[in-house]
DNA sequence: CTGAAAGCGCTAACAA
DNA sequence: TTGTTAGCGCTTTCAG
C-alpha cells in the first residue's frame, strides 16, 4: 500500500504536487499531471481516507439509524437516503437499533467518534439529552417519522395521529363499533400517537373505549398474530382490528384465517404503512399509506443542506409534514358495506 | 470539539496519559484516571476516530454490498452481518449496487479509499480483476451467494443449480411438461446457474427445451409480472412457471390472477428464496429456501476471522456450501396431483 | 506551476 | 506510573 510520499518520490515531484493532481487538477501542468497519474496507476496508489478526512476535518459518510431492517418500511427509507447520498459521493453507515434505546445510544457514541457528517434518525427513541449530545458536537441530523413537538430539529414525518384517526373512522363508517387495536411497542412515540388517533375516532363516534380491545404488539408479524389470537378470545369478539402496522396486520390475518374465520366477514383488519406486501396478500389490506421512499429522499436532502451550508445556528429547523393517505382495499369489508347500502 | 491536547492541558497531564486512559486504562493510576475521565466529561471530549484510525492503521467498519435492498432477501443477510459486526464493535457501510456493475466498482474504490476493514460482497458482479484490486490492498473479503468455481476467495453460498434443478424436477413429478422459466438478470452468474438447473431437469426428463418458454426478468415483482404476461401469450400456454426468485413469482401470480386464471389449476407457479412473503400470499408459494440470515452470520464470522488473524497468504480460503431446501406449498399444484393419484 | 513545511488528532515507543 | 516526541498520510498555506 503505497502512500503519497512514495508516489511523489517515484514520480520525481513533491507530495504537494501529487496531492494537487487529486484535489486541484486544474492547477497542475498537463505533463506533470500525466506523469503523476501514470505513477499512481503503476504503484496502485489509493489515497488514505483517514488521513484525508483528518486533514480536512470532514468525512463523506452519514449515518442511518433504523429500528428494524426486517420491516420492509425501512429498506424503502434507506433506498431514498442512499439515492441522494450516493449522488453526493457519500457512503451510509447503517445501524439497526432493534428498537433498543441502549443500542441506539451506543451507536450514537460510536458514530460521533467516527465523525460522520450527519445523522438520519428514523423512529428514534433518543431523548432530548441524547440529541443534545449530537448538537454539541455540531453535527447535523434529521429525524424521520417521529411526531413530537417539543424538539428543535429537522424532521420529516407523517401525521400518525391523523392516519390512525382516519382509518379508525373509516372502520366506523363501514359499520363496526367493536373495534380493537393492536399497538406497536409503546415506548415509541409514534405508536402512542396512533393509539391516540384510534381513541379519538371512537370517542367522537360515541363508542366507549374498552381496555380489553387494546393489546400491545411489537411491530412484527408475530406480534400481530399473537395480538389477534388474544383478541379473538375476548368475551365479545371484535368486529374489526386496527393493527398499528402492516406487518402486524399480516400476522393478524394469518391468525384469523388459521382460526377458521373469514376476513372481512367475521373480522375486518386494517393496517398502517402500505408496504408492498399489503396489496399482494389475500384479502388485500386496507391501510394508511405514507410516502416512505420520498421521506428518505427528503430527509437526506435536508441533511445535505445542513452539511453543505453549515448548521443554521439560528434555530431555523425545518419540519416537513406529510399527509398520510387512506388506501381502501378488501380487508376492511368496505365492499360488503356498499353492497348492503345498495340492496 | 475539544481534542486530546486540550483535555491534557486542562487536566494537567500529558496527552499520552489521556490516550492511555482510553486505550490502556490498566496502566493509569486510579487518581489520574478519575481526574482525566472527569475532565473529558466536562469538556465533552470525543476522540477523533480518523486520527485514531490513521495512527493505528485500522478501521472498525466493514462494507456490505448488496444488489437491491428492496428485495427482502438482503435485509435478512444484512441483519446477520450486523448482528456479528455490532458484537465486534464494528459498523457497517451499506452499499446498494442496484445490480449495476459500474456502481459496484465505484463503491469498491470509495471503500478501499475509506480503508474499510473488510468487504462482504453479495451476489456480486465484480470480475476477477476487480477482486484482484481488493486483494492487492490486502483487505479481506467474503462473497455471499455467488456460485462460481474459478475464484480464490472466501465464499458462502447455496447451490443455485441444485435448487433450480430440484424445483423443476418437482414440477415434472407433479405432472407438468410445459414448464416455463422467468430468469433473473442474466449478467448475474447465480441466474445462469438457476437456468442451468432448470434445463438439466427438463433434459433428464426428456422434455425438449423451448426457447419461448424462457424469458428474462429482473428479479423484481414487476419483472415477474411482465414475464408471466408474456408467457401467457405463447401459442402454447405453459402449465407451470418457475420464477428465478420469489419476488418475480409474486409478480407472476399477480399477472395470472389478473388474467382471470387460477393458480395452480390453470398455471402453477414456483419461486426461489423463500422470503417471508412466500408463505403469506395466496396461494402460498412453493419455493426453494436458503438460510439467508445464517448466510449473513457465517459470512461475517468468516470475515472477522480474516480480519483478526490477518489474511491467510497461503491461499487457505474457505468455501461454505449450504444446501437449499424445497418447500412445497400450494402454488405448485402438488395437492391436486396427490388427489388425482388417490382417486 | 511547483516545493518545503506546518499541522490535522491520535498512538506508541522510549525515557524518566 | 507518567511525559516527550516521532510518526500515521494527507492538505494547504506560503515562497519561489
Amino acid at each position: 500500500m503505497a502512500n503519497i510520499r512514495e508516489v511523489a518520490k517515484q514520480a520525481g515531484v513533491s507530495v504537494a504536487t501529487v496531492s494537487r493532481v487529486l484535489n486541484h487538477p486544474e492547477s497542475v501542468s498537463a505533463t506533470t499531471m500525466e506523469l503523476v497519474l501514470a505513477t499512481m496507476e503503476k504503484m496502485q496508489y489509493t489515497p488514505n481516507g483517514f488521513a484525508r478526512s483528518l486533514a480536512l476535518n470532514r468525512s463523506s459518510t452519514i449515518a442511518l439509524l433504523i429500528p428494524n431492517i426486517l420491516n420492509p418500511l425501512y429498506p424503502q427509507i434507506a433506498k431514498g437516503v442512499e439515492d441522494v447520498a450516493h449522488q453526493k459521493g457519500y457512503n451510509i453507515l447503517l445501524c439497526n437499533t432493534e428498537e433498543n434505546k441502549e443500542k441506539e445510544r451506543d451507536y450514537l457514541d460510536m458514530l460521533i467518534e467516527k465523525r460522520v457528517g450527519g445523522f438520519i434518525l428514523t423512529s428514534s427513541q433518543l431523548e432530548n439529552k441524547d440529541l443534545q449530545k449530537i448538537k454539541n458536537q455540531n453535527v447535523p441530523f434529521v429525524m424521520v417519522g417521529r411526531n413530537i413537538e417539543d424538539i428543535d430539529a429537522n424532521m420529516v414525518f407523517t401525521d400518525y395521529y391523523m392516519g390512525a384517526y382516519q382509518i379508525t373512522q373509516h372502520l366506523i363508517e363501514v359499520g363496526y363499533s367493536k373495534i380493537a387495536h393492536i399497538t406497536g411497542s409503546l415506548n415509541q412515540i409514534e405508536n402512542l400517537e396512533k393509539r391516540r388517533g384510534y381513541e379519538k375516532a371512537l370517542e367522537e363516534a360515541g363508542i366507549s373505549l374498552q381496555s380489553q380491545y387494546i393489546v400491545e404488539g411489537n411491530n412484527e408479524i408475530e406480534g400481530g398474530y399473537l395480538g389477534a389470537k388474544k383478541l379473538l378470545k375476548s368475551k365479545e369478539k371484535p368486529q374489526a382490528i386496527f393493527a398499528a402496522n402492516d406487518l402486524m396486520a399480516i400476522g393478524a390475518i394469518d391468525a384469523i384465517k388459521s382460526s377458521g374465520l373469514h376476513i372481512p366477514e367475521d373480522v375486518a383488519i386494517v393496517g398502517f404503512d402500505d408496504i408492498t406486501m399489503a396489496a399482494l396478500i389475500e384479502p388485500k389490506l386496507t391501510t394508511i399509506s405514507q410516502p416512505v421512499y420520498k421521506m428518505g429522499l427528503i430527509a437526506a436532502r435536508l441533511l445535505f443542506e445542513s452539511i453543505e451550508n453549515g448548521q443554521q445556528e439560528d434555530g431555523f429547523q425545518q419540519k416537513i409534514f406529510l399527509q398520510p393517505k387512506l388506501k381502501v382495499r378488501k380487508s376492511c369489508g368496505h365492499e360488503n358495506r356498499v353492497r348492503e347500502i345498495f340492496n
